[in-house]
DNA sequence: TTAAAATTGTGAAAAGTTACACATACTCGA
DNA sequence: TCGAGTATGTGTAACTTTTCACAATTTTAA
């Protein structure tokens, strides 16, 4: 039990918080079953009950899981017990859009701080937010201890722009751009690239 | 060599195209190397042979792969050899910095209507094309042959949409409402939801 | 021409992941 | 209290994916 956690066993555990969630706010039951996740997320029951066993027990045979208690337990592991503060650079038609998203905050994180490098952009506001320049990026992140940020600049700067984040503190990262950034260990990257994704997927299509 | 090629190996070559056009795009090298692009990506070369080697022998002993060809190849085989006309449905923020993104063209996709069930944006334009009553979806969908659809409605639209657009015809949608949608095989869905990435990541964070 | 270097494609081994199936334990109603 | 039903947690088997390592081929340079 002690042993190390797979990475894909991890990158389940939102989706369950997530579902868990939508049950918490659809239902007025309070518990639900590995098989009932399963069957509303298209995952085996076997494996959403293994996926949890990495981290204890937490269900009660013939009753399943009480929700909110995996709801609370889920959000310590995966440290959402706080709402953690995000830096956010490029403020393009993306970044307003990723600025002004209000589905961050319930879930743990918020957007605080924007960062761009065009002066026409530098001192107007997003969303109660005064656009910054770079030049400010390294002192805001170490005065506020921030370990989150999201890249949204073209992908010609995003490297750059990486190195700039990781030299200042940050620890795990979001990009947009559609490229591979590279970063020490320690450092966490995710990508969002709709391209990609599209682009799977149309394998599949005659 | 003819038999099922796994999903996991499909969904590494749009990030190998991706990466061959920025070699492309830098250099004036005309070849690379099973290693090069490895390296770049942050893949064992081993890795990337095998994956290739499921669809032919494209490289040459000694000397790699010619880049042109592999970006030739590999668009023939995920059917990119053709400008995928795009459903849009759901024109708030993030719905309209995607109708205005200039980075799915290139890359064989573009957004070529929008839909929305908001009275107050039907008829307003974004980007040159005219934000339509839901109604008209089924009907355009099935006059122009339209096969891949992205979602950015609420998530509580998002299901019934997705009924919707299956329905009309869609064999591949991109969703960025944050939930699991249920669809039939043979319908191709693929997920962005930035939160989730976001608490993946904190995890590994103190 | 020859030897060294580079690089592929691939069979086989290793590692990682998922599914199976069942002992165990709780619930509910008779 | 009992028996039927439900559902967990998990050891093991099956399957999938990655890595290894090398024969084969081409390039390069002496
Ligand atoms: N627009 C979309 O819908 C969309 C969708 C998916 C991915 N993306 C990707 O997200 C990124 C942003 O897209 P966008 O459409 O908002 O682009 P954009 O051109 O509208 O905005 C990019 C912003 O980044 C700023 N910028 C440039 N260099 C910078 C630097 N070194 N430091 C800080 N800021 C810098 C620019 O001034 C600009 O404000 C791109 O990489 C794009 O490929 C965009
Ligand atoms: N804004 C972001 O940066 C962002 C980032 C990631 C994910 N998302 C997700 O993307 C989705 C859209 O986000 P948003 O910020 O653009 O929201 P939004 O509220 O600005 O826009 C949603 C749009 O969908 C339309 N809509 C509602 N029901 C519809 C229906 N049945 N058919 C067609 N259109 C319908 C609304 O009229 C509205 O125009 C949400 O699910 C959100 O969680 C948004």
């Amino acid at each position: 039990m002690a042993t190390e956690i797979p990475d894909i066993v991890i990158g389940r555990l939102p989706i369950y918080l997530r579902e868990l969630r939508r049950l918490q706010a659809e239902h007025d039951k309070l518990t639900t079953s590995s098989h009932e996740l399963g069957e509303r997320l298209g995952i085996s029951s076997a494996q959403i009950r293994k996926d949890l066993s990495h981290f204890g027990e937490f269900g009660k045979q013939g009753t399943g899981y009480h929700i909110g208690y995996l709801v609370d337990q889920l959000c310590q592991i995966l440290h959402l017990d706080q709402v953690w503060p995000v830096v956010l650079v490029g403020a393009g038609s993306l970044g307003t859009a990723l600025a002004y998203y209000d589905g961050f905050r319930p879930r743990g994180f918020e957007i605080r701080w924007i960062f761009d490098t065009d002066p026409s952009k530098i001192g107007h506001e997003i969303n109660g937010m005064c656009i910054q320049a770079i030049s400010e990026l390294e002192e805001t992140i170490a005065r506020h201890k921030i370990a989150v940020a999201i890249i949204a600049t073209p992908a010609s700067a995003a490297q750059e722009v990486t190195d700039f984040l990781i030299e200042s503190g940050i620890k795990a990262i979001l990009s947009y751009a559609p490229l591979h950034l590279s970063a020490p260990a320690g450092v966490h990257i995710s990508y969002s690239d709709p391209v990609t994704e599209l682009q799977r997927m149309t394998y599949y299509l005659g």
